[in-house]
RNA sequence: GCCCCCUUCGUCUAGAGGACUAGGACACCACCCUUUCAAGGUGGCGACACGGGUUCGAAUCCCGUAGGGGGCACCA
């Protein structure tokens, strides 16, 4: 075990969208640096210029600030151990793998893709490694003549062809692999830029990387990387390799790209998505913490302090876990429940905004508390409130106005004499409830059955917040008048 | 096909040989509260993959089987 200052990073490559299982990646070395009062590191993994994304950059920052993962080193932050991007330290994994190749660790290899494909086709069916070493022992010198006059290769590491490597996982414990199962992986492209096997372990030397803390895809290159470590002389970093994240059936990888539910609801998988559809940065934060690692028996609703004094490596699972949409919204919720109605309010407008409603944030206020706790992530909001932004109600169906055990014709007095009685009463909550009431036992009906066509003449849906409060904000005003309306459609009818 | 990893309720998990009649959470069901929907409260349904060992004793240790997952690129 490591006794250095524990500084560890997350590592991704800009190729795409920033995924909510690099983010959990991301958020586990977090804490993990935090707990230790070590550092977090970013670094950009660039070497694959073909699948190289800018926008991927912009997505994996922005990602990053909305969970609140403050980097320390990194993209624009900078550190003394920079720079933090791949392509721009190309100068110095030259000096290293010539240093391997100088010392026979490494060796060029010419063979083409062709070649290459016909390896595979060759080798595969019988369970054996693509490439077949054909220029493991080829000569340096012509190799070198070779290369010198322009032909195309790649460059090689040399491992042992026999014998056995165990390599220490902190989650897994110890993992044995057989080296001939290995193969002499290209660790510098014919265009001369490392791949990601040598530039990770290059700048996680250089770096001082005390934990190495990534997915669990990789921990059939980990031999790799440790005979690598080994080539230089380097002590390797403690790793510890993550539990996947399924889907949510808990069959397959979860997926890469978004879709939708047979209820039709959208089912996010990148950092941004979940953003956009309003889950708080601290809901997210303390969901994601528990695929893969628990604190104890019962404790879930856990803040970013709390998450941070608590986390260990040694309570990160190393079967896979799937991820629960359902629990994600019910986390939300209990963060959104949490918050002043001024906080939800500030949250909320924005999202009414993008929706075209324009709500004056006074009445968004005193709506809050109403809507807090039914709701469960932001951009519901607007279903939620809308009426209380708009002039004229959209048309609703004249059905919906009739309670149970009643027909059409039944309406219109009630409505009536919830509009009598609403011209008359003081017009705040207990002195509209205590009229209404009043009023329906007058007319010798149940509540529910004057109260529900009330609902929808004034709010237009079956679902909506508490009607009494609904009534006060909204104001007499426009109470009366969408009362009017329901009956004079009514009577059209 | 070959290599590696994993296996407790539908899902996330607690459990590190006796404290297990296997605990919690989400979801689901019922009831309470209630003007709708929620939230909240109470209760319920529901799991140690299977087969062998080891042991006085196994969810916990070992082996095998099955299932699941990951990897086998001039991608990371």
């Amino acid at each position: 075990m490591s006794t250095k200052p524990v500084r560890v990073r997350y590592a991704p490559s800009p190729t795409g969208d920033f995924h909510v299982g690099g983010a959990r990646t991301a958020l586990f070395n977090y804490l993990f640096a935090r707990h230790n009062g070590g550092k977090f590191i970013l670094r950009i993994e660039d070497t694959d210029q073909k699948r190289y994304n800018p926008e991927a950059v912009e997505w994996l920052l922005n990602g990053l600030r909305y969970l609140g993962l403050d980097w320390d080193e990194g993209p624009e932050v900078g550190g003394d151990y920079g720079p933090y991007v791949q392509t721009e330290r190309l100068s110095i994994y030259r000096q290293y793998y010539q240093q391997l190749l100088d010392q026979g660790l490494a060796y060029r290899c010419f063979a083409t893709p062709e070649e290459l494909e016909e390896m595979r086709r060759e080798r595969k069916p019988k369970g054996l490694p693509t490439y077949d070493r054909r220029y493991r022992d080829y000569d340096p010198n012509q190799a070198i003549a070779r290369a010198d006059s322009g032909e195309s290769h790649v460059i090689r590491i040399k491992l042992p062809v026999d014998g056995s490597i165990t390599v220490h996982d902190v989650i897994r414990g110890d993992i044995t692999f057989q080296n001939d199962n290995l193969e002499d992986v290209i660790i510098v492209k014919s265009d001369g830029i490392p791949t990601y096997h040598l530039a990770n372990v290059i700048d996680d030397h250089l770096m001082d990387i005390s934990h190495v803390l990534r997915g669990d895809e990789w921990v059939s290159s980990m031999p790799l990387h440790i005979h690598l470590y080994n080539a230089f002389g380097w002590e390797p970093p403690v790793m510890a390799h993550l539990p996947v994240i399924l889907n949510p059936t808990g069959r397959g990888k979860m997926s890469k790209r978004e879709s939708r539910a047979p209820d039709g609801r959208v089912l996010p998988v990148f950092v941004r998505t979940f953003e956009e559809l309003g889950y708080l940065s601290d809901a997210m934060v303390n969901y994601m913490a528990l695929v893969g690692w628990s604190y104890d028996d019962k404790t879930e609703i856990m803040d970013r302090e709390e998450l941070i004094d608590r986390f260990s490596l040694d309570r990160v699972n190393a079967s896979p876990a799937s991820w629960n949409y359902d629990k994600l919204d019910y986390f939300n919720g209990v963060y959104l429940r949490a918050l002043t109605p001024e906080a939800l309010t500030d949250l909320v407008m924005p999202y009414l905004a993008k929706a075209g409603i324009n709500a004056d944030r006074a009445t968004m206020v005193k709506i809050a508390p109403f809507i807090q706790e039914r709701l469960n992530v932001l951009s519901d909001v607007s279903n939620w409130v809308d009426f209380f932004f708009i002039d004229e109600l959209p048309p609703y169906d004249l059905n919906l106005l009739v309670p149970k055990k009643m027909s059409l014709a039944d309406v219109p007095p009630i409505l009536t004499a919830a509009r009598d009685t609403l011209a008359k009463t003081e017009f705040n909550h207990d002195a509209i409830d205590a009229a209404l009431r009043q009023s329906v036992k007058a007319l010798g009906i149940k509540a529910g059955q004057m109260f529900q066509p009330i609902r929808i003449a004034v709010c237009g849906k079956l679902v909506a917040p508490p009607l009494f409060n609904t009534l006060e904000i909204l104001g007499r005003e426009t109470v009366l008048k969408r009362l009017d309306q329901a009956i004079s459609r009514l009577e059209q009818n």
